[in-house]
DNA sequence: AAGAGGAACAACCGCGGACGG
DNA sequence: TCCGTCCGCGGTTGTTCCTCT
C-alpha cells in the first residue's frame, strides 16, 4: 500500500523554502487559485514537488493564517479538544481559526505536552500518570516529623486498591504538589498518615459494602447523605477517630478528602486568580453523596466522553475545564453553569455524582503556568 | 565571547482514503 | 472491480534560535 514520495524525483529541491520561491508561489496562487498541486510547481516555474508547495501554502503563506504566540484560550481549547478528538490537528485546527495542524501539532509536542506531563498529566488520555504516582512519596512531606515504620509501608500496600479511582489519586498528587503546608492545616504537623489511614478505611468500607446486595446508587447515596448527617464531624482533625460504622468510615474518609480537596484547589496566592470563599460544608456534603460505585463512574466518563461526541458531556474526569466563554465551553456546555468558583457552581445542583465530579475537576486555568501569559 | 544543550518551528516522510478512468 | 493518482493527515526529522555555563 502506500505509494511513492513524489518528490524523489531528481531535480526536485528540497529544504527550506525562499524568498524567491514563496513569492512564485504566492503569485501563482493569487492569479490560478488553488488546484493542482502536481502540476502547479511546473506552471509556476519552481523546481519542488507539488506536495511541498501545498504544505508550504498551507501552513506558511495562506493569507488568512494567524501567527504568534497562541493564547491562553487558543491553548485551552486545543488541550480540551485534544481530550474529545485524540491527535486529529486537522480537526482541532477547523475549530481555531488562523491555525494550521501543523503548528497546533507542533505546540502541542512542544508546549502542551511538557507541561502537561509536568502536572503528571498524561497527555494521551489526559488522566493523571498512574504510573508516575508513587506512593511512598506521599510520606515525603511528614518524613521529618515522623518517619514510617513498617506498618505504614503496609498500609501504603493496602492502599494500591485506590488506583481503581484515579482521581482520588489525583487528589494525592495534587495534595503532593501542593506541599505540606496546606496539608498541615488540617493534618497535624503536615503528617500525611491520617489521610493515608482514612482513605485506606474508605477502600476498606468500599468493599465490605461491595460484598452487600449493592443497592441502587440514589439509595446509595441516600445512604451516605445520611450518615453523613450521622457523624458530627466539623473537626476535620480528630474526625477519624473511632468510626463505629462502615457508613462513618465512609463518611470520615470523604469528608477528610473533601477537605484536602478544598485545600488543594486553592491554587497559590501569586497565581494571580481570585478565588471565592469555599464553601466547606457543602462541598463534604457532596463527597459524602458520592459512593464510590459514582466515583468510579465518574472516573470511566473520561473514555466514554472521548469515544462518543457527547455534546453535554461537562468533561468531568479529563481535568479539563473551559470557561464559558471559550468555543468549547459553548458547544459542550449546555447549562449556565459556571466554573470560575469551585465551590458555589455545585451546591445547589440535585446530581449528587456531578457535584462530586464538580468538586473534584480541576481547573485547568490553575493548573497551568499562567505566568506565560503575564 | 564561545560552545553546548535544549527549545521551537518549518519541512519532510510515509500512509491511507477518496476518486476517476 | 481494479488500478493509478491526488490529496490530506499524523509522525518524525532537521535546522535555527535561544539560553545557560
Amino acid at each position: 500500500m502506500g505509494r511513492a514520495p513524489c518528490c524523489e524525483k531528481s531535480g526536485m529541491k528540497k529544504g527550506p523554502w525562499t524568498p524567491e520561491e514563496d513569492e512564485k508561489l504566492i503569485a501563482y496562487i493569487k492569479k490560478h487559485g488553488q488546484g493542482n498541486w502536481r502540476t502547479l510547481p511546473k506552471n509556476a516555474g519552481l523546481a519542488r514537488c507539488g506536495k511541498s508547495c501545498r504544505l508550504r501554502w498551507t501552513n506558511y503563506l495562506r493569507p488568512d493564517i494567524k501567527r504568534g504566540r497562541f493564547s491562553f484560550e487558543e491553548e485551552e481549547t486545543i488541550i480540551q479538544l485534544h481530550s474529545i478528538l485524540g491527535n486529529k490537528w486537522s480537526a482541532i485546527a477547523a475549530r481555531l481559526p488562523g491555525r494550521t495542524d501543523n503548528e497546533i501539532k507542533n505546540y502541542w509536542n512542544t508546549h502542551i505536552r511538557k507541561r502537561l506531563l509536568r502536572m503528571g498529566i498524561d497527555p494521551v488520555t489526559h488522566a493523571p500518570r498512574l504510573d508516575l504516582l508513587d506512593l511512598s512519596a506521599l510520606l515525603k512531606p511528614a518524613a521529618a516529623a515522623y518517619y514510617p515504620t513498617q506498618a505504614d509501608l503496609d498500609t501504603l500496600r493496602a492502599l494500591e486498591p485506590l488506583a481503581n479511582y484515579p482521581d482520588l489519586l489525583r487528589l494525592a498528587s495534587t495534595l503532593l504538589s501542593s506541599g505540606p503546608p496546606a496539608i498541615g492545616d488540617h493534618h497535624q504537623n503536615g503528617q500525611l498518615l491520617p489521610w493515608i489511614l482514612q482513605a485506606q478505611m474508605a477502600q476498606q468500607a468500599a468493599a465490605a459494602m461491595a460484598q452487600q446486595v449493592a443497592p441502587p446508587p440514589q439509595q446509595q447515596a441516600e445512604q451516605f447523605m445520611q450518615a453523613g448527617a450521622a457523624c458530627q464531624m466539623p473537626d476535620l482533625v480528630h474526625m477519624n477517630s473511632n468510626p463505629t460504622t462502615v457508613q462513618q468510615q465512609l463518611a470520615a474518609a470523604h469528608q477528610d478528602m473533601a477537605a484536602a480537596a478544598c485545600h488543594s484547589m486553592q491554587p497559590p496566592n501569586n497565581t494571580g486568580y481570585e478565588v471565592d470563599s469555599l464553601d466547606v460544608p457543602a462541598l463534604m456534603q457532596m463527597v459524602q453523596a458520592a459512593d464510590a460505585s459514582n466515583l468510579q463512574q465518574w472516573s470511566s466518563t473520561v473514555t466514554s466522553s472521548s469515544n462518543n461526541n457527547n455534546n453535554n458531556n461537562n468533561n468531568v474526569g479529563s481535568g479539563v475545564s473551559t470557561p464559558s466563554s471559550s468555543p468549547v465551553a459553548r458547544l459542550n456546555h449546555s447549562t449556565s453553569t459556571t466554573t470560575t468558583t469551585y465551590g458555589g457552581a455545585s451546591a445547589s445542583t440535585s446530581n449528587d455524582a456531578a457535584a462530586a465530579a464538580a468538586l473534584f475537576n480541576m481547573q485547568l486555568s490553575e493548573l497551568l503556568d499562567v505566568s506565560d501569559y503575564m
